[in-house]
DNA sequence: TTGACCATCTTGTCAGGCAACTTGGTTATA
DNA sequence: TATAACCAAGTTGCCTGACAAGATGGTCAA
């Protein structure tokens, strides 16, 4: 039983109108810090409503893009590109686009358990054994461990103090957590052992931490991050 | 003499309208899949207009947040949380935001220098020779040889084959880019010097790359971008 | 009980208009 | 002539009102 993907609309004119703009900037046809059309001249210009030009327009104000002063006009933002970063990870059934995420979550978290290893105060390292012990509990309810799992890691990217690093693996733990969670559910049976090779590996990294061990900390996190990572490509293959 | 930043003009009311929606989604008011209330009934109870409210749901959409259906009504994005992040980095004045981006960069490129090494096809390493031989010329030239640094480093990362690293990779290197420039251009009698170390820690990559031995591309990567990082941390505090 | 149908609600889009602000030229003055 | 005050046009920010298209729930007839 699969559950439909909600079918994607037909975009809205502003959607395609935004679209179309961003695609002028990026392709130069306005240039750094240049005036944009009055949204009067653009709205007539593609045969839209001036309201759908303002939504487009704001769309890509939201994005850095473009900034608008009243009265003056609306000018492309200076200096190459946006400042905002947009990660789009919405088609996310697309196996090769699950592997690209992991890959990258592989990335941000080895790092951050090294910086982590680094700079933690004795209050982070609490923080992370508090989760230690939360995940020991679960293992022993029989839970299934996910959400301390994931608040384990969250404690270790917390220690870094870098708030990219923090934001960036929350979010992509919110998107790669519901197929730990299935994956776990469907290998039941493996689920008890592999819940102690998992927490086996959490202890190392947190003894690594401990000691203040950075190199050993980020050896820790990719030796546990690539055998989750197989885990997890051992169920896919499955279903 | 100092740019001024565009002084942050009052934020529209679509914008802290949002803001307050997005907060209130954060904060589970509404929970996954939950029907929001209807424009109307936002708009008047917010005290704002319909349309202000149609941009500010627009752009909640934009972001993943919420999807809607016409005649139906705006729902709250299922499976915790949105499927699109957001990295905003407008603020870039202020210096332990730079060093978190810098951190940041650091993790994707070494990451992507290791991933690299194992999955160069004979073009990918062709590419990067290339921008290799062009960054020398550039050296010979007396150019600054930024954009050519950058470019070597850009075809590194084309050659993990992973969009995320890629377009993550591209947005950093924008931003930080400027610094980079003003860097080099303010500290012109190291730079030959300079120049001509970042080359050697430049071939040792490559050199790694080639014999697809990750390990070692990786610590070069590591090795090159923790130099380069002090290069700057040099720059940043004189000025 | 079941099926068709319709009133109602909601979003998508449009039209027109007013207020606040910016800009450039014009005019009056020194 | 040069300068300063001023004003008119253009632009964005925001609002009201309205209609079309799609969805929903209840009603009524078979």
């Amino acid at each position: 039983m699969s559950v439909h993907s909600p079918l994607d609309r037909a975009p809205s004119l502003a959607d395609v109108l935004a679209q179309r703009l961003a695609g002028d900037i990026a392709e130069g046809r306005y240039g750094p810090g240049e005036k944009l059309p009055s949204e009067q001249q653009i709205a007539s210009s593609y045969g839209v409503s001036r309201p759908i030009v303002r939504e487009a327009i704001g769309r890509l104000k939201h994005d850095g893009l473009i900034t608008s002063r009243q009265g003056s006009g609306a000018f492309v933002a200076e200096s190459g590109g946006a400042s905002v970063f947009r990660l789009d990870v919405s088609n996310f059934t697309d196996r090769a686009e699950i592997e690209s995420i992991i890959e990258l979550l592989m990335a941000i978290e080895s790092s951050a358990t090294e910086l982590a290893a680094q700079r933690r105060t004795e209050e982070d390292l609490s923080q992370i054994g508090t989760q230690l012990e939360a995940m020991q509990q679960a293992i022993g309810r029989g839970d299934s461990g996910v959400d301390e799992d994931v608040a384990f890691h969250q404690a270790i990217v917390d220690a870094t103090k870098n708030p990219f690093f923090k934001d960036l693996s929350t979010f992509l733990d919110r998107r790669v957590r519901s197929f730990i969670r299935t994956a776990r559910a469907n290998t039941a049976k493996l689920q008890t052992g592999h819940m102690m090779a998992v927490q086996e590996e959490h202890r190392t990294i947190f003894e690594a931490i401990k000691a203040q061990d950075s190199r050993a900390a980020r050896e820790a996190a990719e030796d546990h991050l690539k055998r989750a990572a197989a885990r997890l490509a051992i169920y896919m293959d499955r279903s």
